[in-house]
DNA sequence: CCCATTTGAGACACTCGTGTCTCTCCTCTA
DNA sequence: TAGAGGAGAGACACGAGTGTCTCAAATGGG
């Protein structure tokens, strides 16, 4: 039988998440494969982390569509694309910890320009007037990561519910802990 | 001369922020000293791993002390933790990724306490009526160690002025990304 | 100034993960 | 049913990183 190449991948992702450090052997058996077989996929870790990495980034840039970020009042935007981006907030958060990957001259452009389409968001609410201007968009964007990898890996640590990620997420990063007066 | 440890365990957490996979040989350069020094004094990367572990819990307590986060309202304990943490936030983005700290049984727990204190003060904004209850104490101590992660990951990239560190944090916590219409 | 201590540099063996290969077994298809 | 293709299991050598040791040089105190 054929192996399912992004099976495999999830699977990997899956387990690199909450241990970034494993075995080649690890990853395998977590896939369900041998070891033969997933080098046979994979030309290696480094192959390895390069399509997840491109997965991560495809589901990304999936989420963004799907979103229509461009559409609406930024805060719906914002809130529409972290549903969406649920399912790739455990991949990101492996993702966020590979360091290495965004550094050197091989780095993937991609990131370059799925953070130029955050920060466009952002800086549009700042101009509908609907999102304050003493947070730059930049860092608006990034705590936008902080926080789903921050979500994702609470989920899995079982300390909060996971069907409380999206609108922990938006509820915090668009509202804020302070209660409201208004 | 006797060697500075403290010194080593800083410029050792520096290094292994950006690249958690440092060579004990890279972080012995960049500490200034040898390879062998670096293990006289850290019998084993485990240990090095274990002592900055250890500093940064230290690090954590001690801002905890020093923002007296059981006095006065919430929400100005939490600016004041923030920027006590400051120093310690490039520390606790590399602790952070070793996940591995977290899992298993040698799991220190020092960072339980440190946990039940901040979500402690987080609770006691709610029943002040200061935060907002529907975002649990458990999620908003989470995500403000993602925040000052990220923070200080996107200080070290340049992308955001690091005297914006206490403020980005704090007003996106507690302030939140939406305009006040107040 | 001399001696004790400590550091740096290098060599060494060892472990662990990796990449590759072979061989066998299974499954699907003609 | 026979054959082809793919997967699993294991063996193998290789490289990187590690921990340890030795020896020479430097430092600092008495």
């Amino acid at each position: 039988m054929a192996v399912d190449r992004e099976r495999v991948l999830r699977d990997a992702a899956g387990l690199l998440m909450r241990k970034s450090g494993a075995t080649m052997d690890e990853v395998a058996r977590a896939a369900g494969i041998s070891r033969a077989t997933l080098n046979r996929q994979f030309a290696g870790r480094d192959a390895l982390v390069r399509a997840l990495e491109e997965l991560g980034l495809t589901e990304c840039e999936s989420a963004v569509e799907k979103a229509d970020i461009d559409d609406g009042r930024a805060a719906d935007a914002v809130r529409r694309l972290v549903r969406e981006l649920e399912p790739a907030a455990g991949l990101l958060a492996f993702l966020y910890s590979e360091n290495q990957l965004f550094e050197g001259d091989g780095q993937n452009e991609g990131w370059a320009r799925l953070d130029a389409r955050m920060v466009a968001l952002f800086r549009r609410g700042q101009e509908a007037g609907e999102f304050r201007i003493d947070l730059s968009p930049v860092w608006l964007s990034e705590a936008l990561y902080g926080l789903l990898v921050s979500a994702a890996w609470t989920i899995y640590e079982g300390r909060v519910a996971s069907r409380d990620f999206t609108s922990n997420i938006t509820e915090l990063l668009l509202g804020g802990a302070v209660r409201r007066t208004e």
